[in-house]
DNA sequence: CAAAGCTGTCATATTTTTGTTATATAAATG
DNA sequence: CATTTATATAACAAAAATATGACAGCTTTG
């Protein structure tokens, strides 16, 4: 299975390293924030598995943080666990309350956290997405994995579906090929650049109904990025 | 729909009134044991569809309950939720691997609980329905175990009745080969995925008539879903 | 016990998908 | 406007996924 991403969110370098380098061990990818407004563009363009978010952060608090996560559409569904201070336990009510997957309190070992990231992850396995994307006349649905235009279904790839999603699920943002790459096709694949574009024209073609195409749009010198905003 | 039971296996009383109550009002019915005895003598008799075992408990303990459960054929895949206490977080890890679906630690929200209770239950779902599915031309009577397409009687082996079965009871969704022996075949059977294809075959091979093996559609590089919605 | 029916596995065909490459266009640059 | 640079497109062959037919071991039937 494709390696899964964890995004540890704390004000504090040496606990996000000990963190870090135990969830390595495990065999996951880790990203660091040091603060709410870091770990949100992170979560945007990374799209992490799982958060760890520290409940006693300065400036904008963990709570604030989730709070915000749960009212995008994009991002409700990110299982998030909470860490909080030994002490703070009348916050945990109020944390599982505003929508945490779970918490745990330090100082935790590390097979512990490891266990309920695994059911964390386990849960919400089965709670993907379930609602179709919809754009324009474009209807996405990842449940029945069919996509259609104005009612009529559209045939894809499985690469250019998945290239599909993922721009669906991150609209109005360039990504450079690089980035997607390492979403679409996973980390650690070699492909050269300009298979990208292949695909990005193999989609477009794909959607070419009701100049759905147009959806997709080429920023030169950055890369891709799906818009419903149709310039022209 | 049936009312769902569950049973509660702690040996304090006070807290297994407390969680019934709380159940009870989200429209469980509710069974109690104080040990592991009697709740195994419960779960033969009454056959609840999830229980909460307390992980700490005088004589047989939680996890020899469980391990019992797990070993027996009829109670393998009955849905487990373990109750920990907090200071005892370490057996969780055991816990988890040895077969519950999930867990919860003392103190918990009522709120947090039942969410938890809807997902396991949602994730076990299972079948038992009385009427026939109708799709198109085609019959399919759980209850007479016969299956016929214009009053034309169709002839499937038991593989591929369960299989269609399946499909029937979740139309419009695509599953990939491993969930399809999971539901299927069950949980711990070993076999080989391109097995599937051959039943799958058969099954559409069997349902030729008037075009209806077209309900069971290909979806390259997902699996396999039943849709009435013939798209060619 | 023989016949008939099921199942899972293989080996082999078919059909799709995919990454590359070569070439054509289009956009920037000075 | 000529040139450089970035993107689009078309064609292709290798690779991957799925379909199909045959078969041997088991069970169930009669």
């Amino acid at each position: 299975m494709e390696k899964q991403t964890i995004l540890i969110v704390d004000d504090e370098a040496p606990i996000r390293e000990m963190i870090a380098s135990a969830l390595e061990l495990s065999g996951y990818k880790i990203l660091q924030a040091e603060n709410a407004a870091k770990a949100h563009s992170l979560i945007i363009d990374e799209g992490p598995d799982l958060i760890l978010l520290d409940w006693m952060m300065p400036g904008t608090s963990g709570v604030e943080l989730m709070r915000r996560l749960k009212r995008d559409e994009l991002t409700r569904y990110l299982p998030i666990i909470m860490l909080t201070a030994k002490v703070a336990e009348d916050n945990m009510v109020q944390g599982l309350e505003s929508g945490a997957d779970d918490y745990i309190s330090k100082p935790f070992s590390p097979k512990n956290l490891i266990a309920r990231i695994k059911a964390v992850l386990r849960r919400s396995e089965g709670e993907a997405r379930e609602e179709p994307f919809k754009i324009n006349q474009l209807i996405f649905d990842p449940v029945s994995h069919r996509v259609s235009i104005s009612g009529t279904a559209i045939d894809l790839g499985p690469t250019e579906f998945r290239l599909l999603k993922f721009f669906l699920s991150h609209p109005e943002r360039v990504y450079s090929r690089n980035q997607i790459l390492d979403h679409v096709w996973g980390g650690n694949v070699y492909m050269d650049e300009r298979t990208i574009d292949v695909h990005i024209r193999r989609l477009r073609q794909a959607l070419l109904l009701e100049g759905h195409d147009r959806l997709i749009q080429t920023v030169r010198g950055a890369g891709y990025r799906l818009s419903a905003k149709i310039s022209d």
